[in-house]
DNA sequence: TCTGGGGTCCTCTGCCCT
DNA sequence: TCTGAGGGCAGAGGACCC
């Protein structure tokens, strides 16, 4: 899609068409996530921060993000896209590979199919889009985004729309474009390039890969010699599952109390857990992770014995990763991960004979004999998770959250600022 | 100039085990 | 019993993508 989130959002407001306009964080820290054609012209592009849009371009609409929204109208993308070849990849809210190999009897050559595509988008959702048509995925990337608009300083021209590589002429397309259009050269490994006397994805061809495995890696050498000669044998993958699933945040000012960050931990804990849900999968290792004030960041990660979904597991385990490290000094972002993803159900806690075993995160036992006061039970707390999803369902995800995370009496779940005595050491478990 | 958020993949290092 | 090699895994960080 071209410049989807900006273009999805003057949908809703027709109000500001012909006026530069972006999405992104509209505070001091907020970066661009997309910019209309209108603001590319004054330079504002994706990733850079806003506080420098707004400067390059006075009069930019800065819009917040609305992610919800444009989920919405990804999945009704990938719908159409599912109508034409149930092989349909998607790469991101906004773009997606399609193998239509086996459409091509039934509805015609793949450029006919493109621009079919590409009619259908714009009369179904209003939306411009650009197609790549090439004989493999890192080809067609490339046409896609030669298909594009183009942007200059006089003012923004229509492009292509669909481009055509056709087999026999990959290497006279490929060829004369700067190495740092090739998937997988970002900055570092331009510099690297360029140090070589690369320049053109030509000159990367010229280069023998024994060299370019020697200074790049052996995985990132090979992978872009092969590039270099338009050899790219990844097949379209639909459904692919996750690998991670996180939730960061950078925060307005930095924070160097520690039960703000517990704060926020049980906050981004809790979204996290949800998520694994609504995938249907546990996390074997949580990570944290920090950005000071100085921009340093670290991360921690813990791998547990059972994988989890639940809230309260992700919390405690990073609680004791945020307690491994400093953050007096200042930090700006905090994020919660898990990773290790996996769908298999957890193993079931054997109990010695008047033994009950509570599971802690870091897979130890605890427990009671009998006639201490009884743990929350591994039931009930299932029970508990799978009412608070159920409770999500039906009323919107901020309907319940956290206990932990109300202020007082009666109130609802407000800014993360704790009620609890959170010391320094782990605070015990609750569910 | 001052750097978001959510991901994937790779490399390196250290540890444990055989 | 000690030692070195090698594999597997965990943990940390870097680079890159949209």
């Amino acid at each position: 899609m071209d410049a989807f989130f900006a273009s999805v959002e003057l949908l809703r407001r027709p109000e500001l068409r012909g006026r530069p306009v972006a999405v992104g964080g509209t505070g001091d820290r907020g970066v661009i996530a997309a910019a209309s054609y209108e603001a590319r012209v004054f330079g504002v592009r994706s990733a850079m921060p806003s506080v420098r849009a707004r400067r390059m371009c006075p009069d930019l609409v800065l819009l917040p993000g609305d992610h919800a929204h444009y989920s919405e109208v990804s999945a009704r993308l990938m719908d159409m896209f599912r109508s034409v070849t149930p092989l349909v990849e998607p790469l991101s809210l906004d773009e997606a590979f399609l193998d239509v190999t086996g459409a091509r009897r039934s509805q015609g050559p793949p450029t006919e199919i493109a621009a079919g595509l590409r009619r259908h988008v714009h009369d179904q959702e209003g939306l411009g889009c650009a197609v790549g048509v090439a004989p493999n995925k890192f080809l067609a990337k490339l046409a896609s985004a030669a298909a594009k608009p183009r942007v200059g300083p006089d003012g923004s021209s229509p492009g292509a729309g669909v481009l055509v590589v056709e087999p026999g002429r990959e290497l006279s397309f490929l060829h004369p474009l700067d190495v740092g259009r090739l998937w997988g050269v970002g900055p570092a490994t331009l510099a690297k390039l360029q140090r070589f006397g690369v320049a053109t994805v030509g000159d990367l061809a010229a280069v023998p890969r024994d060299v370019l495995e020697r200074a790049l890696g052996r995985a990132a050498g090979g992978h872009l010699h092969d590039l270099a000669h338009a050899i790219d044998d990844r097949p379209v993958v639909p459904d692919q599952e996750p690998k991670s699933i996180s939730h960061e945040e950078t925060f307005p000012t930095d924070r160097r109390a520690i039960d703000d960050l517990r704060a926020d931990v049980v906050r981004m804990a809790d979204a996290v857990a949800a998520r694994l849900r609504r995938h249907g999968v546990r996390a074997r290792t949580v990570q944290v992770k920090l950005r000071y004030a100085t921009f340093d960041t670290v991360t921690r990660s813990h791998t547990l014995d059972v994988p989890t979904d639940r809230a309260d597991r992700v919390r405690d385990e990073a609680w004791a990763l945020l307690s491994t490290l400093p953050v007096e000094r200042g930090v700006r972002l905090l994020g919660v991960g898990t990773t290790n993803l996996t769908r298999e159900a957890p193993a079931e806690q054997l109990a010695l004979d008047g033994f009950e075993p509570e599971r802690t995160s870091e897979g130890t036992s605890e427990g009671t004999w009998d006639g201490a006061p009884a743990p929350v039970s591994e039931a009930d707390r299932e029970a508990a998770t799978a009412a608070v999803d159920a409770i999500r369902r039906r009323f919107g995800p901020s309907s319940i959250g956290p206990g932990r995370l109300v202020h007082g009496p009666g109130t609802a779940a407000g800014p993360p600022t704790p009620r609890g005595p959170w010391g320094p050491d782990r605070p015990p478990s609750t569910p």
